[in-house]
RNA sequence: GUGGACGUAGCUCAGUUGGUUAGAGCGCCGGGUUGUGGCCCCGGAGGUCGGGGGUUCGAGUCCCCUCGUUCACCCCA
């Protein structure tokens, strides 16, 4: 195969998962998955594709994923549909459809799987990316703000993770961020000629968005505009500060950054972003915030709703960056070799009783010698082999051979599985 | 979409001012042990030097194009 150059390859920006990461991916999802069952989360798997407008309206003409990021196709009925490029609307469309506020409210919903952006990789970027993140659809209480900041908390905890800081803000409600916004549009047009190019074309397109400019110069022309802090109505005001009230409760260090900016426009109230040192540009983990209108814009009752998503490949970047490996690799109970001389039968049996006890076994497929199936077993990261040879099975015995000790001995027929079980639990006890 | 860096065996890389059979380590396969792994020794397989074009007597080495990877911008998980 090395003698052509391949012709199919993964598409750009796309990755194979291969043992061990992917063991250690699922370890991480499970871990997460727990996290979650444990506040009452419950598991919701929606399509991969959904109608286009779906997203259009949610996620906002204007944004970057709309405009120019998403995957789009026509079917062969002429219907327009798209690879989610993230996983709220989809949630919320889903609880709508579902009618699920008649299973009593707040819903509190999980999602896990692949997203899709059509942008230039780099380090933490990819096209086809995977989020486990939540949605608590219902309550415009601020507890619910707290809980869904602190679930990507408990999991940093849970994996070991440090070097991270939570960043919170509150971008208002329809009421307070018009005027806000407003205000920030003028004060930019008084400053425009110290703004960069694309700072200025920001100006005009989305405000907000200046605020994340890196350029030195615009850093300074914006040090005294307008926070949007000072401009948030009574009843956001409110809720902003308790919700930084509930995390202070919960132990939850956190900045108030008033000039985060996120990139969806369904957010309203609390956002929020949970930043690590050195994984390079792309640096948010996880993040979310409150949509409180969504739910309308798609056409149903007014509900209010708070979630977050959580990118895996930044995870596991973060966990292999820190030096963490909270999830080795899987390893083999059983490797049954089989001696020259031996009837491959035997070996069969034997491997399939072993595994019908629900212990994990493997022989050799390559009809190898003794020796190299000895390599094959330690390759596999075997606690055990089983020898079973001519001498052997005229006694009515099989080999025994722990290869972390170097250890063998003879066991009966009649004892292997009992044997076995012990060897095993000894093992796993003594770590 | 824009910019930079890089593309030599499965992996990590060497390859002198262009010089003619392209190397190493690791990995893989086999042997050294008539039935035994990890260490050691020996042998083997595996590369049209990303692809195409050009310069040259001659190019892995120089030039152009192209594809890919990667980092950054943009933006976001």
């Amino acid at each position: 195969m090395s003698d052509l150059a391949l012709k199919y390859k993964a598409p750009r920006g796309t990755s194979d998962l291969v043992y061990p990461e992917s063991e250690k991916v699922e370890g991480i999802l499970r871990v997460a998955a727990a996290e979650l069952e444990l506040r009452g989360y419950r598991r919701i798997s929606t399509p991969i594709i959904e109608n286009t407008d779906l997203f259009r309206r949610s996620i906002g003409e204007a944004t970057d994923i709309v405009a120019k990021e998403m995957y789009t196709f026509e079917d062969q009925g002429g219907e327009s549909l798209t690879l989610r490029p993230e996983g709220t609307a989809p949630v919320v469309r889903a609880y709508l459809e579902r009618s699920l506020h008649a299973r009593g409210l707040p819903q509190k919903l999980y999602y896990l799987g692949p997203m899709f952006r059509r942008e230039r990789p780099q380090a933490g970027r990819y096209r086809q990316f995977h989020q486990i993140g939540a949605e608590a659809i219902g309550s415009p209480d601020p507890f619910i703000d707290a809980e869904i900041i602190s679930i990507s908390e408990a999991l940093f905890a849970r994996l070991g993770l440090r070097g991270y800081e939570l960043v919170v803000n509150s971008v208002g409600c329809r009421e307070c961020r018009p005027s806000y916004v407003r205000m920030l549009s003028s004060f930019l047009e008084g400053v425009s000629q110290q703004l960069c190019d694309e700072c200025r074309r920001r100006s005009r397109e989305n405000p907000l968005r200046t605020f994340d400019c890196k350029k030195e110069s615009c850093r300074q022309a914006l040090e005294s505009a307008p926070a949007i802090g000072e401009q948030l109505c009574p009843a956001c005001r409110e809720h902003f500060t308790a919700t930084c009230g509930h995390l202070d409760r919960l132990g939850i260090r956190f900045r108030v950054d008033e000039r985060m900016v996120r990139g969806l426009d369904y957010y309203t109230n609390t956002t929020f972003e949970f930043q690590f040192e050195g994984l390079g540009a792309q640096n948010t983990v996880s993040g979310g915030g409150r949509y409180d209108y969504l739910a309308e814009q798609l056409g149903g009752p007014a509900t209010p709703g708070v979630g977050f998503s959580l990118g895996i490949e930044r995870l596991l970047m973060a966990v292999d960056a820190q030096g963490l490996d909270p999830f080795p690799g899987l390893r083999l109970d059983v490797f049954v070799a089989g001696a020259p001389g031996a009837d491959r039968g035997r070996v069969l049996d034997i491997m399939t009783a072993v595994r019908n006890a629900g212990i994990s076994a493997d022989s050799d497929f390559m009809e190898r010698g003794l020796k190299a199936q000895m390599k094959q077993a330690d390759r596999l990261d075997a606690r055990l082999v089983l020898i079973v040879g001519k001498d052997e099975l005229e006694r009515g015995e099989v080999t025994f051979r722990d290869l972390d000790q170097s250890r063998q001995w003879q066991v009966s027929l009649s004892m292997m599985m009992s044997e076995l079980r012990d060897f095993l639990e000894g093992v796993k006890r003594d770590g």
